[in-house]
RNA sequence: GGGGCGUUAGCUCAGUUGGGAGAGCGCGUGCUUUGCAAGCACGAGGUCACCGGUUCGAGCCCGGUACGCUCCA
């Protein structure tokens, strides 16, 4: 036995007195005293190493989502592919299921038992014991009393068998029948085909009958039909494999020498029985997460009823939490993809019941952390190490949805009032849900079922891949010429061989013969005419084709040809471009000859952006994950997984460091190694789902190659940038020069991007914003016009320019005291204008009389010829009233016009008066009766127009 | 790389054929009231993100840009 173990034992000699005390109650026990007893049973009494929980985010496993079962660790060795130094094993292994092909998240809250989170304790033997020590151990755990064993009833236990199959020449397993019969009435062992009780990892490899022990929750013990019916009240509680086979490839079973059991026994339901209550939900692993949400929400005690929203919210929110803790601490990150896409869901789907059904507002289920970390640390470690980071994350994942929460759910319920007699939600909505709010399609269909409603999904999937289609096709038109796999074929048939690339790093000039030429139809033609763009493909090169986010090399082919592009396409370097000078036919000799003026750029820029990642990493945190980059030789891009916008100071920070680099002069190395050699390095950086060839390049920046190699374990790589990648470097980092980050923006939830510039580019960028700063800092000592022409003209040239992101925000920083001057500065110039027009129009009042007021004022807007409008109309309240603005310099004239009711009924109708004059100023207008504006481009025209104006009130007023 | 949506007062958001920019909260002042998270009145606060177009007139229509959110690749 380990130390390991060791380290566990004892517990359930503590627990036994604290069992017998209780003499008047019913005994119980906590789900930690539970989970310790049945690691202790096996560690102590049947000489089982513990071994600890694996992760729930599974790291050496694409083809798992999250660990689901308890055997998943040991997969290996149940494979024959790995061994350990022990053969009998015990835990609690924490599992997810949800978003897989065995999936709960649909069902959690609809029920008692339903969890995308649980514990799965189980005992392993790897070709030790077999049938009859698992079922003797297991039994005896059950069911002798205290301290011994947890007592159950077993008049409440049933037992299933494998009945055997006859396509596969399988027996029944009378063998496990047999040993059952030792402990319990054999009316209670009842035997099952293949798809209950014979259990099998995939299509090939380990496999075995199962045998099964129930529990029966019926109040009178009569639950003997409900067997494996999927009833909630009888259900499994314990499996126990027998592996003893292995399927071939033709679908065949062999013997297995070394015969293992797995068995798995679900933590929540056992503590359910144990604790005697009616639901999973209503253990201690989950009553203290419902107060701490009880108190979050001033909801009402959880009473858990099953048509209760408050309790399907109270049960989804638990379950999410603890699923999302573990998980989180686990090293799983909310995201687009794959798994993250999985946690992103299951945590709107609780952020949404927590805003709609427990109409709580603001992020709060991150302050849950703490209360999941109490119920589960002392049994998982891991989760007490830093439960600070994942309630940040959860929370920044809560605010990001919050912000399209209440947009989506208006939408929804607009949708949901709309619907016709069929009940479902039009796909088009869910669509826009899910496309413009985030609103994941399982998300809406749960709200839907709330209101009896379905969700078009058929339709939902129509336009989801209508999208997928439309993204595919624009990046399809981005790749003018390409190599299809039939091209390729022929390619090879014709006997070419693919690309000799060997010298594309040095890039000196290379003699090569012409292979074939392709035409944009991709056609192969013999001969390569002036005008139409055509791709070369030679026998060897030195350009480098576009890969891992480095853009293809430009260059020439001999003095005829002009690259524009390179691409690669099954080892077949395109050299795509256009023929300048003479014909180029298939067997000439040429000289091909790389562009220095775009290559020297693009290594700069491409060690630069290693250095950015790197720094990145320091500054960011090591979540700091790379999604994708673009060398470009004018600029590069890099995205990478950050919860939020980097701020002025990081994004400093990380240009003070990659600035360091570029100045120390450090050296890049590069070597192709095996991948494995690569992946052991300490802090190799390497794209999350990127294929990588065998052997690998690996680009280090200042240290040598052969130093790591000759210690790659070692912690001091871990200062140093080293990145699994087939670009081409610089030598040193100095002939970066300077490295500026220009921009930092959003490209999705959690993700962003930098664009950064090198070399005299960020030298310039550099200039510009020292300029541009002191400017900024001269600009508060200003005043009148210059103050305000001086802060439009820097807020230009601080959007236009290149200039360093942080360098923009320190500018936009220093200008805003300044801009709170110049909105005074131009509200009192308005206001100034203002009264001048009043004071105008007030003595047109005085100098006016009768029924109609004509007249022009200068200098004057819409809004203020209104303000005159009303003096005049101050003092006379019977009179209709026509101001004619002008504005000579713009050519405009505005005029606006108010007609009482006494006049309208007499037949002046503002509308018809302003289109008079407006018509002889170039323009028209219109409005009500009583209030209208009209316009023209004519001032020159205002004098009669104003005639005109007194014309027509006059006529229309006899 | 391609879509969808958003950007209006300090904050949260309305704004209906295009015709004088609004609410709630917050802020300020005054009044009332010494029983809770008070009431009433008045007031300040806006480049309707930016640029261009259409129009006599644009927060609103059209095109573009920036930023944010979001989905797909």
């Amino acid at each position: 036995m380990g130390s390991l173990g060791n380290r566990r034992v004892g517990l359930l000699h503590l627990a036994a007195p604290a069992m017998s005390r209780t003499n008047t109650a019913r005994k119980t026990r906590t789900a930690s005293q539970v989970r310790q007893e049945f690691i202790d049973f096996f560690v102590a009494r049947h000489g089982h190493r513990f071994v600890p929980s694996s992760p729930v985010a599974p790291h050496g496993d694409p083809t798992l989502l999250f660990t689901n079962a308890g055997m998943n660790q040991f997969k290996d060795v149940f494979l024959d592919q790995g061994t350990r130094d022990y053969s009998r094993a015990v835990n609690s292994q924490k599992c997810i299921r949800a978003g897989g092909k065995h999936n709960d998240l649909e069902d959690v809250g609809r029920d008692h038992y339903h969890h995308t989170f649980f514990e799965m304790l189980g005992n392993w033997s790897f070709g030790d014991y077999f049938k009859a020590e698992a079922i003797e151990w297991a039994w005896d755990l059950l069911t002798s009393p205290a301290p011994g064993g947890w007592g159950l009833d077993k008049n409440r236990l049933f037992v299933t068998v494998f009945a055997g199959n006859e396509a596969e020449g399988l027996e029944p397993d009378t063998e496990s029948e047999d040993y059952w019969k030792r402990h319990i009435d054999p009316a209670r062992i009842s035997r099952w085909g293949k798809k209950d009780n014979f259990w099998e990892m995939g299509d090939t490899g380990p496999c075995g009958p199962c045998s099964e022990i129930h529990y029966d929750f019926t109040a009178d013990k009569s639950g003997s039909g409900l067997v494996n019916k999927g009833d909630p009240r009888v259900v499994e509680l314990w499996n126990l494999v027998f592996i003893q086979f292995s399927r071939g490839r033709d679908g065949g079973l062999s013997p297995l020498p070394a015969k293992h059991v797995d068995t798995g026994l679900g933590l929540e339901r056992l503590v359910r029985v144990l604790q005697h209550t009616d639901s999973n939900y209503d253990i201690d692993l989950f009553t203290p997460i419902f107060k701490a949400i009880e108190t979050h929400t001033g909801a009402h005690p959880y009473r858990g009823a099953l048509d209760d929203p408050a309790d399907i919210a109270y049960r989804v929110i638990a379950d999410h939490i603890r699923c999302l803790t573990v998980a989180i601490t686990d090293g799983a990150w909310p995201g687009n993809v794959g798994r993250g896409f999985v946690l992103r869901r299951i945590l709107r789907r609780a952020v949404r019941h927590a805003h709609q059904t427990l109409e709580t507002r603001g992020a709060w289920l991150h302050e849950l952390v703490p209360t999941v970390v109490a119920t589960l640390g002392d049994a998982f470690p891991e989760l007490t190490e830093n439960p600070g980071k994942v309630a940040t994350v959860i929370r920044d994942e809560e605010e990001s949805f919050l912000r399209t929460l209440d947009r989506g759910i208006a939408l929804f319920e607009n949708a949901a009032d709309a619907v016709g007699a069929n009940g479902q939600i039009p796909a088009a909505d869910a669509f826009k849900l899910h496309d413009t709010y985030g609103f994941p399609i399982d998300l809406t269909r749960v709200m839907a079922r709330e209101r009896g409603l379905t969700v078009d999904e058929a339709g939902f999937d129509t336009l989801m891949e209508a999208a997928r289609q439309q993204s595919r096709r624009t990046l399809d038109l981005d790749v003018a010429i390409t190599l299809p796999p039939e091209a390729i074929a022929r390619l090879k048939t014709l006997g070419i061989e693919p690309t000799d690339d060997t010298a594309r790093f040095d890039a000196q000039p290379v003699a090569a013969i012409v292979k074939a030429i392709m035409n944009s139809g991709s056609d192969f033609v013999d001969t390569a005419e002036p005008g139409a763009p055509v791709a070369l493909i030679l026998d060897r090169t030195n350009h480098y084709a576009a890969a891992g986010g480095q853009v293809g090399d430009r260059g020439s082919v001999s003095a005829d040809f002009d690259v524009q592009d390179t691409q690669a396409f099954a080892g077949y370097v395109l050299h795509i471009g256009q023929v300048t000078g003479h014909a180029l036919a298939v067997g000439t000799a040429v000289t091909v000859t790389v562009d220095r003026q775009h290559r020297e750029p693009t290594r700069a820029n491409h060690t630069a952006t290693h250095l950015l990642n790197f720094a990145l990493r320091q500054v960011i945190g090591p979540e700091q994950d790379q999604r994708g980059s673009l060398v470009a030789p004018d600029r590069l891009r890099f995205d990478f997984v950050c919860p939020h916008a980097m701020s002025l100071q990081q994004i400093e920070e990380t240009e003070r460091l990659v600035n360091g680099r570029i100045e120390e002069a450090l050296p890049v190395d590069t070597r192709v190694v095996p991948l494995e050699t690569a992946r052991g390095i300490t802090g190799v950086r390497a794209i999350f789902g990127e294929k990588y060839p065998d052997p690998v390049r690996v680009v280090v920046i200042g240290a040598a190659m052969d130093d790591v190699l000759a210690d790659p374990g070692s912690p001091r790589w871990q200062e140093c940038s080293i990145e699994l990648c087939g670009g081409t470097h610089l030598a040193d980092t100095s002939a970066a020069d300077h490295c500026v980050i220009v921009h930092e923006q959003a490209l999705a939830a959690g993700v962003r991007r930098i664009t950064a510039v090198t070399g005299p580019a960020a030298l310039a960028a550099v200039n510009a914003g020292e300029g541009l700063l002191e400017r900024a800092g001269r600009a508060a000592g200003l005043s009148g016009n210059d103050l305000v022409g001086e802060f439009d003209a820097i807020n230009e040239l601080a959007r236009e320019s290149t200039i360093g992101a942080a360098v923009r925000g320190r500018v936009t920083a220093l200008l805003e005291p300044v801009g709170d001057r110049v909105r005074a500065l131009r509200k009192e110039h308005r206001a100034e204008k203002r009264s001048g027009v009043v004071d105008e129009a007030r003595r047109i009042a005085e100098s006016s009389s009768g029924p109609v007021i004509v007249d022009t004022l200068p200098d004057a807007d819409r809004d203020n010829l209104l303000s005159a409008m009303d003096a005049i109309r101050a003092a006379h309240t019977e009179a209709a009233v026509m101001l004619l603005g002008v504005d000579d310099d713009a050519g405009r004239v505005t005029i606006v016009a108010r007609v009482p009711k006494a006049l309208i009924a007499r037949g002046l109708k503002a509308g018809d008066w302003v289109r008079e004059p407006a018509r002889i100023c170039g323009g028209s207008g219109g409005g009500r009766p009583d209030m209208a504006q009209a316009g023209g481009k004519q001032p020159d025209k205002v004098p009669d127009a104003v005639v005109a104006a007194r014309t027509f009130a006059e006529n229309a007023l006899p």
